[in-house]
DNA sequence: GCGTCGGCTTGACAAATATCAAGAAATCAG
DNA sequence: CTGATTTCTTGATATTTGTCAAGCCGACGC
């Protein structure tokens, strides 16, 4: 579980002894490429650390898919209103390949603040970061046209563009798969 | 001060004691139309709840002004990023009209976790709901028209519309004035 | 009351993006 | 390897949205 450490520790700065605290709560999860973490509707009661593959966020809209982010090896998932309010998820996660996660459970993961100090304080960090990122995001869609979301979207994450269904990378980027396939064309490549 | 106790109070669940240690803390100030609050680069070093009055959160893109999101009464207001992490602040934000705040500064915010026990989690609770919100606004423009976009807001948000220029509402949508003016046309008043 | 100014609207037009349909390319199962 | 399926590309066209320029309207200072 090592990479979990590691990321934990790098990320929240916290001491080893508490670490292994924190990291034992969390047990191997496996998926099978297709196969769903989550569903729309469901409460949403875990949060992983993805150890490796990728997970797609999306939910069905209408007729249409609307993928909401593509999460990767190396960062956490989950819905967080279910998990955090025990709303009923709004997104539906599902493995575009196999996946391994390091998974814990709601009820777990509400111990951690009780088994560590800081750990409330720590967690807000993190959110926080999540809500300044996605201030970045709607900041690209009042700003940028698809083209310049695209660029600057495959300058950041060009190692995405040959592991998932360009479909959905669009999808995140709010085109269409013809726009982002012509936009792809103008690129050089 | 009683609208930021009922406030906070509503909101966070706090005991009456304990709230009156937070209020206390809270400090009023007053901008004139068209003061600002905050500049971008410089360091946001407090956190104000709006007891009345209007505040636009805007950037400086290029010679354009992108207008990330307009601040009401009974909501708080400050640049996250810059408050949390001590980064420069991304946003300037301008009063609209005159305001009458509650302002706390980033130390003696800080203070409110040694002195309220459970401030952190609360904090947490806080920061996931705007998080959640702004996963919602992002879900908007991948997979609204800028007519829906206009409908959606509208409905939420009549009283704006004849409180502050439409171009800045118009810019927060993702869209340009004379469309904002064309879809407005479109709908029944 | 009058001019000025900011903000809104309108029209003509251009550019960006979506839609629909077809086919090519890649991927996958057996 | 081969056929089936999914994904990507391309073209033709429609729709949405942006740009530019002009005019209008209401608020405000004087």
């Amino acid at each position: 579980m090592s990479e979990l450490e590691t990321y934990i520790q790098s990320y929240f700065g916290i001491e080893q002894k508490e670490m292994a605290t924190i990291a034992a709560l969390f047990k191997p999860e496996d998926l099978k490429k297709g196969d769903y973490y989550l569903k729309t509707g469901k409460l949403c009661n875990k949060l992983s650390f993805i150890k490796s593959g990728l997970l797609r966020i999306y939910v069905k809209d209408e007729n249409k898919e609307v993928t909401q982010w593509i999460s990767t090896a190396g960062y956490f998932v989950t819905d967080l209103s279910s998990l955090v309010f025990q709303n009923p998820a709004r997104w539906t996660i599902q493995a575009l390949s196999d996946v391994e996660l390091y998974t814990i459970s709601r009820n777990d993961y509400n111990r951690i603040g009780k088994l560590i100090p800081d750990w409330h304080q720590l967690e807000k960090l993190f959110i926080a970061k999540c809500f300044t990122m996605l201030e970045d995001r709607i900041f690209s869609h009042l700003s940028m046209s698809a083209e310049e979301r695209y660029a600057f979207f495959f300058e950041h994450n060009k190692e995405l563009f040959n592991q998932v269904p360009l479909q959905y990378i669009a999808s995140m980027l709010g085109m269409t798969p013809e726009t982002f396939s012509r936009i792809r064309k103008k690129t050089i490549r």
